[in-house]
RNA sequence: GGCCCCAUCGUCUAACGGCUAGGACAGCUGGUUCUCAUCCAGCAAAUCGGAGUUCGAUUCUCCGUGGGGUCACCA
């Protein structure tokens, strides 16, 4: 795998990283971390970085790395050889770079022959290589360009498999043209289908979100987004979607992947993380959401860390991402855990033509029977309590009003899980409040 | 535009040349304790077009069309 550090990781980058990774370990290979930071103008360090640190965090290592920068010698080296043997001259010519200035590049002979080659994913690839002419292969002695970077490395390093992107079909010729005129053997290709944005083109900023981080960012775990990388493109010749990284490491194979791009599809890595996340024990869970929930719930006035800890296991069950538990913390949703609601008192009547008067009586019922539960009663508990009453007046005519005053919301959880988390007596002042101001109302 | 690659439901995909073209996501409908979520059941949804080979083509060949990639002294 060879990244060139120019620019953030980006995600078609780590799954072609991920399939060189378990292709390697499919077949007990050795996987190999190249940085191409031959281009001074264009490489940083922290691009190099942040390439390392992703796909680490992604759980996918390598047994070497290597910079290229770090290889001038060795790439003059082989520039000479070539120069020597006459498959490669210097050239003097103007400067494209500074216009006026003169300089000596290396540019490789071209025999201008037919090039083909078999591709392990789309068979075979022929080019002619005329329209490419003498190209450029060094800037200078010192300075190898990438495609002669790239063929010295694969040759130095006994590369056998280069698994890459399709963008890079077009490279080939030359680089097996570049391998011919030093001496190198010709590795197995294998290119990749793209990873598209809605639009079917090339995924980029421009239509859609490519950076890592930002799905880390966003409370991706890295579980699910090696899954469905995995998956974007290639499949294992089973129902069967959901893979640990252990388990892809044991299956995968360059067969199942497809030739044609494939659109990158938030929704299905949505219902894929939903899927890890239920994998992940409640311990973690807890941790996720603490961190994830805002300062500004945290602040409500009946905050405690009791409340908070009931209110988990149903906020797990309710998102797919974490991401989406501070955007939900953010909107109000967790707020009639840890505040009183407001709310319209026209939402607390059940049917449309009813009034809040005519809702008062069942509500009174209810305080009635809340006022006897004990503070601590599970939600069964509960329940049980209300119930009968609830099955003999009608469920929705007592259970929609008493939710809504317990959360001040016409979509929430059922109120017995709601009484369970703010407890029995604050449930019953609630209600009790609910009373008082359907009764002001009238007056 | 030249060259190269690709083509099955909206999306990701399955189908030794041979069943009503299968699964998943999303969508819709219904059920599961009022709403939400979960879970379950069901519905809808595709072989780009035209020739050819064949008893038979999603599958093989050719042409067309469409989409994409690439055309640097970047990688």
């Amino acid at each position: 795998m060879a990244p060139s550090p120019t620019g953030h990781l980006h995600v078609g980058t780590a799954r072609t990283a991920l399939y060189n990774y378990l292709f390697a370990k499919r077949y007990g290979g050795t996987f190999i971390l190249r940085s191409e930071d031959t281009d001074p103008e264009r490489s940083e360090r922290v691009y190099e970085d942040e390439i390392i640190e992703g796909l680490n965090w992604l759980g996918i290592t390598w047994d070497a790395f290597y910079r290229q920068s770090e290889r001038a010698g060795l790439y003059r080296t082989y520039l000479e050889g070539a120069i020597q043997k006459g498959t490669a001259y210097v050239s003097e010519e103007e400067s494209k770079k500074d216009a006026g200035k003169t300089v000596q590049v290396v540019r490789l002979r071209n025999p201008n022959t037919t090039v083909t080659f078999d591709d392990e994913i789309r068979g075979e690839i022929t080019f002619d290589t005329t329209e490419l002419g003498d190209f450029v292969i060094a800037r200078s002695l010192d300075d190898a360009l990438y495609h002669f970077t790239v063929v010295v490395d694969d040759h130095e390093m006994g590369v056998t498999h280069v698994i890459r992107g399709e963008d890079h079909i077009s490279n080939t010729p030359r680089q097996i043209l570049i391998q011919e005129a030093i001496g190198a053997e010709r590795p197995i290709y294998a290119h990749l289908p793209l990873l598209l944005g809605a639009d079917r083109s090339k995924l980029s900023k421009r239509n859609g979100t490519v950076q890592l981080s930002s799905y880390r960012d966003a409370g991706y775990l890295k579980s699910a987004l090696v899954n469905y990388l995995a998956l974007l493109g290639w499949n294992p010749g089973t129902d069967e979607e959901i893979f640990t990284l252990a388990e892809l490491e044991r299956i995968f194979d360059l067969g199942g992947v497809q030739k044609g791009g494939a659109i990158f599809d938030i929704e299905k890595l949505k219902w894929i993380n939903k899927a890890h996340l239920k994998q992940v024990d409640n311990t973690t869970f807890y941790d996720t959401t603490l961190e994830r929930i805002t300062e500004r719930v945290r602040a409500l006035p009946q905050y405690s860390e009791e409340r908070f800890a009931k209110l988990v296991p149903l906020i797990r069950e309710r998102v797919s991402v974490a991401g989406e538990i501070t955007e939900l913390a953010n909107s109000g949703e967790y707020d009639f855990a840890f505040a009183e609601p407001s709310y319209n008192p026209t939402l607390i009547k059940w049917k449309d033509d009813e009034t809040p008067l005519e809702t008062l009586p069942r509500l009174q019922k209810i305080a009635e029977i809340i006022a006897v539960v004990p503070e601590g009663a599970t939600s069964e508990e509960i329940k049980s309590r209300i119930w009968d009453y609830a099955v003999e007046v009608g469920k929705g005519q007592v259970l929609w009003p008493l939710r809504v005053v317990l959360t001040g919301k016409d979509k929430s959880p059922d109120p017995f899980t709601v009484i369970s988390i703010i407890g029995s007596s604050e449930a019953y002042r609630r209600v009790r409040n609910a009373c008082d101001t359907i009764l002001s109302m009238r007056d």
